[in-house]
DNA sequence: TTGCCAAAAATGTATAGACATAATAAACGG
DNA sequence: CCGTTTATTATGTCTATACATTTTTGGCAA
């Protein structure tokens, strides 16, 4: 069974594989100016307009810099960033092929202490709800949940039993498109930690920590801790357009 | 004095950040339809090219997915992936106002070994270059650098002086565009390591590895060790297309 | 009913032309 | 020689139109 891959016979397509082939060799390296619109245009002979749009994409992909009047170059390469994936806990678990399960051991509900308003990107205090939540693979602890949900911007999560599904994913059910930042360290686990983790204490933990926004402000902290050693995170880059 | 924003009072930014807001406001929820490009170019008083250009960028940012003779629909929201910043080391450590420096350490030409071919992702036996660098911030280790050269696709490396220039930047302004993958885990800083990097034995140490491939082939893996309490990774998502 | 075929509907790709915008280069006047 | 104006040039945006492609729908016949 081949994989279904689209054809991508357009001239398009074409003239973008081309373009890119020509840049991610090196035949034309940093700082090369490309043949104009026009001649492009003429050389695969199709309309200018064609041709913009594959120049547009080729700056998005970060390959190339336009200016107006001078011309289109080819911009140093830069590894500067990569995709990172960031799967979901419980699809992640049964991507091994083993069984998810997780637990909600600790809910309050409070007014936001200084702390909550720093790790929530709150001005001011207003209610949270604090959860601890351990996620399971097969039994054994995959990773350990603290988070901040903010019961300004999602009221009805007061009222949501978090013991049958996991926050993250009400939240990813509730809330629609956020923005997020994460920050991701590695601490020696603490001793109450590495217990509920089973591990020895001081081990190497990767902790990830996540900020989200949605259109009407901060909506929840969150702060996930793996055992370093059984856990990785993986980010690609590829310089072509997807 | 404001920051030089581009006005982007064009049509085309208007129509794609009205779809965008009403997407991430929710006021359109996953699996809503949204109008046909007919009547959303009627409405706005514009041609279909127009929309239509709108619609592929909100496609390629995920917010939307289209089927031939359906329409267009909103998708379920994703924080399935973020954008990690990988900063060149030297820039790094200048960013925080310390005064950069390394050493090469070791410098070992070989022919490939096992474990060598794993790392570069190799076919077959070649010569490689091994180094050992460490990165210094005003005169406190800040990271070692354990890296591999494909000395098949980078022949010119081995006569390269890695005394003057860190291999890394030196491969950047050498090598075109490439692809890359990385991991990120947390150890436990063993005995030598501890010791290069002034830290206690077991200590959490953040490890990135990153393997590269240019157009001819795999380039370099390179494995960075940081001290875990004195770094971190930064990982952004934004729904909107930048 | 079932199976097949044709029409309709929506998106996908491409064109040729128009005008706007910005940056450079050339011409010009002091 | 210098600063200003003007022309040129390449890209940016948009239009109106055309035809291709894909999928659904509905009709027709076995």
């Amino acid at each position: 069974m081949t994989t279904r891959r689209p054809p991508d016979n357009t001239l398009h397509q074409r003239i973008l594989k081309d373009l890119e082939g020509k840049i991610v060799s090196g035949a034309w390296p940093a700082g090369h100016r490309l043949p104009f619109e026009v001649d492009l245009a003429r050389s695969y002979g199709c309309s200018r307009m064609t041709v913009n749009k594959v120049m547009t994409e080729l700056v998005r992909a970060g390959l190339i810099e336009r200016r107006k009047r001078s011309g289109s170059f080819v911009l140093e390469p830069k590894v500067a960033s990569a995709v990172l994936e960031i799967p979901d806990i419980q699809q992640e678990v049964e991507t091994r092929g083993l069984c998810y399960a997780f637990t909600l051991d600790r809910r309050t509900r409070r007014i936001a202490r200084a702390a909550d308003q720093r790790h929530l990107d709150l001005a001011d205090a207003g209610p949270v709800l604090a959860l601890t939540c351990t996620h399971f693979a097969s039994g054994r602890p995959f990773c350990i949940e603290d988070r901040l949900i903010n019961l300004a911007t999602v009221p009805d999560a007061d009222s949501a039993d978090f013991t049958v599904i996991p926050p993250g994913q009400w939240l990813l059910q509730q809330v629609p498109w956020t923005a997020a930042e994460h920050r991701i360290q590695a601490v020696n686990a603490a001793g109450p930690v590495a217990d509920q983790l089973r591990l020895d204490p001081g081990a190497a933990c990767l902790v990830m920590e996540r900020r989200t926004w949605g259109g009407d402000g901060p909506v929840t902290h969150v702060r996930l801790t793996y055992p370093g050693d059984r856990h990785s995170l993986v980010a690609r880059f590829e310089p072509s357009a997807p």
